[in-house]
DNA sequence: GGAAGCACTCTGGTCAACGGAGTGCCAATG
DNA sequence: CATTGGCACTCCGTTGACCAGAGTGCTTCC
């Protein structure tokens, strides 16, 4: 079998031809319209050996004998490995964007813009989920609100805030001291940390509770601390563009169903987008972690503020999108994430 | 033309059937069909007879000549007043909502699972919008995060929490003086209220500015008190039913597109769903309305907690619905809602 | 190695024919 | 007089035949 390393020239240059055409168009394109397009004006019959040489190499297929050839996934790794990366965000997407995320202030809400806008421009589904696996404490605060009910504020270093109301009854003079008892103690742990120590210590010092231990291990029995801070919220937008993409009605609803389960959404996006990686990843042919979403493509990055993970957006769309427009897309909103809220610290 | 009160029995039953198995299989039915499947054994002549009369009155229609009939919006609103509306709810269904909303305490998690699991069991679109327009203070809390950035907090008296990050710097003290004064003199107004008389107090005493003045015109000024408390949280849920429900592409685009706008939702709700009407309330037609989803029907009840209205909910479908099961789904959620939220204060 | 020609294949669209389901109307009937 | 049976007619959806278009593989020629 023909090696990838084994492309020349030409053969790069066609499958490429190829891929756009098709990426445009939809239909299988075959020798003749290649040639007609193609301005260096080779032969159809020229054209039809490379092909040949491609479908041996496994980078396209036909749908039967006598249609045009499809790029196979493979093909499209390929084209996405040669795209240089270069391209600029067009004006109009720019302003459009920066429109829409002018002015927030918290990861929740960039966030839903940010599926939001993604889903517009790509013409695809945006996707994006806010909140990583580990946030640090940045303080909690407790409030009495009437008889048996506590609201709790967890705020994380990050911006991002997790309200609950417990079901308890301690005074607010106990509640503050618990309070102070927290920040002061555990204030830039990450939530699982505290969550640690604070079961250390209650165990540790059962012997000699105080007033204030109990208050702790009330609220802490009572999940003050138990959620993560708004643990992972997914905003998924533009499934409306998937009515288009699909023209099989039953993988329509299977897609639609998956998308409406956040766990598979964190799930996908998790398995994909790796918190070290820099720079947006192309995952083609999603068959193994989403099943429904076979000969789908995910265009994601991890949002990062400084250092910090807060969250994941991306693009999901037909392994026949603009890889090109999405990937400046994604990179040019993670950019503007890492920014936007980086300057108000 | 022919009143509906001119609706004698043997119509009105026939009328029922037609909308009833019209309802079942989705497919025009005729007399032949309606005759065989009838107990009493009319012949299809006379159904015949009876049919073109109730055509006459606007009930049923052909979609050509030589089909059968279809029910008219009319002949829906006329079938919906004639059910009896005692009928229970599945066991079976009532274990899914009770598992599905077991251990909620706030209103914006209950509505989640409430969108969900109204598309569950109704196989149509489960719609749930928290927060309605009015709510009463509870009390407010600031707290200042590093520089520049002040977390502000919102609570209603329902138990709803707001809360949103401000850009400006002032000392937990100041902060803390501002809440307090909030608090002391706004609790129990609605926030409109709070809004209008906090300006007007601005206002006034505008040459008599002391530090605590000063404060809470930053904050104001920053939107502390500007968005509602979750001002209208829409959950929709079970959007991938449509696919199998609308056949035409292009309308099936648009409504997706239509759900995921959230003040459509919010406007479609709050257009029909009337704080005042106490049970269930089921719009046929919603073309005025959403001019995308015409010919579909909306089965939605406000969900209050005593006598306040904190959100509503419904069912999305077709108007062949199983009108019976999606009525006493959501009167069911709604008691629930109201039971639920309730023995907590 | 590239180009041209040729025979062959497969799809998608159009058209006519047809069976099925339903209707309206009229005459017969208990 | 309300029902019913019968009959002619209409319209839809499906099927099969047919054809043009686009593409392929292979062989031959430069």
């Amino acid at each position: 079998m023909a090696r990838v390393e084994a492309i020349g020239n030409r053969e790069r240059e066609i499958l490429t031809a190829i891929v756009e055409t098709f990426i445009a168009t939809g239909e299988p394109v075959g020798s003749r319209s290649l040639s007609r397009a193609n301005r260096e004006g080779l032969s159809p019959a020229t054209i039809r050996n490379v092909m040949a040489d491609l479908s041996e190499a496994g980078l396209l297929e036909q749908p039967h004998t006598s249609a045009g050839r499809i790029p196979t996934t493979k093909a499209y790794r390929y084209y996405v490995e040669q795209l240089t990366g270069q391209a600029r965000l067009s004006p109009e997407d720019q302003t459009i964007i920066t429109d829409s995320l002018a002015g927030v202030s918290d990861v929740q809400e960039f966030m839903e813009r940010t599926s939001h806008v993604l889903s517009l421009i790509s013409h695809n589904v945006g996707v994006a989920v806010a909140g990583g696996p580990k946030h640090a404490l940045e303080h909690v605060y407790f409030s009495r609100l009437g008889d048996q009910k506590v609201l709790a504020v967890l705020v994380t270093h990050s911006g991002l805030v997790h309200d609950r109301i417990l079901r308890l009854d301690l005074s607010q003079i106990d509640l503050d001291a618990a309070a102070r008892y927290i920040n002061e103690n555990f204030r830039g742990w990450t939530m699982e940390a505290v969550r640690a120590e604070i079961e250390r210590r209650l165990e540790q010092e059962r012997s000699e509770y105080d007033r204030l231990m109990q208050s702790v291990e009330k609220l802490y029995q009572q999940g003050a601390l138990a959620a993560e801070p708004s643990a992972e919220t997914v905003f998924v937008e533009g499934t409306s563009n998937l009515v288009a993409t699909e023209r099989d009605r039953e993988r329509l609803r299977e897609m639609l169903k998956t998308l409406e389960e956040k766990e598979k959404v964190i799930e996908l996006l998790s398995a994909y987008l790796d918190a070290r990686q820099e720079a947006v990843r192309v995952v083609i042919g999603l068959d193994e972690a989403l099943p429904s979403m076979s000969n789908f493509v995910l265009i994601g990055a991890p949002a990062r503020v400084g250092g910090e993970v807060m969250g994941s957006l991306a693009v999901l769309g037909p392994t026949r999108i603009d890889y090109q427009h999405a990937i400046t897309a994604v990179s040019y909103i993670a950019r503007l994430f890492d920014q936007l809220l980086n300057e108000s610290e």
